[in-house]
DNA sequence: TCTTGACCTTACCATCATGGGAAGGACTAT
DNA sequence: ATAGTCCTTCCCATGATGGTAAGGTCAAGA
C-alpha cells in the first residue's frame, strides 16, 4: 500500500503521515526500491488509531503515550484510563472557560438594545478592559486562530 | 507613556503591541525623536479594548470590526450586537463539539476497568478508527497545539 | 514501446498569535 | 561616568496543516 492509499484508508492526509513520520510520532515507513513509502495493514491501523485519538482531542504528546501503551502487550488498562481521565479533565476545563466567555457575552448582548442608536453596553464593557487572567487568554488565542480561517 | 508602560497598563505584552501595529490592527504609534513609541491614555484604552475582546474569544478579524464600531460615533448598537451574537454562536458550537468528545471519552473510560490487566476498551475503540468528520478534527488540532505547551 | 496522467518524492513557504533572543541605541539613577 | 534597565529592529521557533514546485515513478492504453 502506498502513502495515498494509506491516507485514504486511515482518513489522514498523506501530508500528515509524512509529518508524523518526520516528528517521530510514527516510525519511518519501509520504502520500495524507487523510494515510495509502503504501508502494511498494521501500520494503517496505527494511523487510524492516531486519527481517532486526535478526534477525541488528545494532544499529540499524549498520543505518543497512548501509542506506546497500544503497542505494549503487557500494559495495564489503568494506565490508559488515567490518560483518558486526564483528557476528560482538560476538556472539562476548557469547556468551562468557553462557557464563561459565552455567559459574559450573552449578558452583554442581553443588555444591548440592538437598535440604531449608538449606545452599546458591549462596547462600553470592552472599553473597560476587565482582565480574566492568562488562562482564558491562552485559550482564546487558539480559538481565534481556528476561527480566523486559513 | 512608552511601550512597556502601555503594555503593563493594557495587560498586553510589548511584543504583541508591536505585532498589532505591524499587522495594521492598530495605527502606528507616534515616536519620540529617538524612536521610542509613545502612547496616550486613549491608545491604552484601545489596547485594553482589544485585550478584553480577545478574552471574550473574538477572532482578531472580528476585533477589527469591533474597533471600527468603537471608533465610529454614529454606529448602531445593532451592528455590535450582531457581532456579539455571532461570537456566542461560534462558542456554542465549539462547546458542543468538545462536549461530544468528552462524552465519548467518558463512555470509554466508564467501560474500562482500569486495573492491571491489559484489556482496555479505550485502546480497542481507538484501534477501530471511527471518523467524526472534519469539523471536530479542525477543532482538536487547535486544542492540541494549546495543550501541547511551548 | 512510447506517451500520458496520476501518483510519489523532497523542499520550501505560509498560516496565527506569541515568545525568545541578539545586537545595538537610549534613558535613568547613583 | 557607569551600570542597569528599557527601547529598537530583525530573525527564529512553535504546531498542525495546506500549498506549490521540480522532478522521479508507475500503470494503463495506443
Amino acid at each position: 500500500m502506498n502513502i495515498g492509499e494509506a491516507a485514504t484508508a486511515s482518513g489522514m492526509s498523506a501530508k500528515m503521515i509524512r509529518y508524523y513520520e518526520g516528528t517521530g510520532l510514527i516510525p519511518a515507513a519501509d520504502r520500495t526500491t524507487s523510494g515510495y513509502r509502503i504501508y502494511s495493514e498494521t501500520e494503517v491501523q496505527m494511523l487510524r488509531f492516531i486519527r481517532r485519538a486526535r478526534d477525541l482531542g488528545f494532544p499529540v504528546e499524549k498520543i505518543e503515550d497512548l501509542l506506546a501503551l497500544w503497542r505494549d502487550r503487557s500494559r495495564q488498562s489503568a494506565d490508559v484510563k488515567r490518560l483518558a481521565l486526564e483528557q476528560i479533565d482538560g476538556l472539562q476545563r476548557r469547556i468551562q472557560e468557553m462557557q464563561s466567555m459565552m455567559d459574559t457575552l450573552q449578558h452583554l448582548a442581553d443588555a444591548c438594545c440592538g437598535d440604531n442608536r449608538p449606545d452599546c453596553p458591549i462596547l462600553t464593557d470592552l472599553g473597560k478592559g476587565i482582565s480574566q487572567g492568562p488562562l482564558i487568554r491562552e485559550l482564546t488565542s487558539k480559538l481565534q486562530s481556528r476561527a480566523g480561517g486559513r
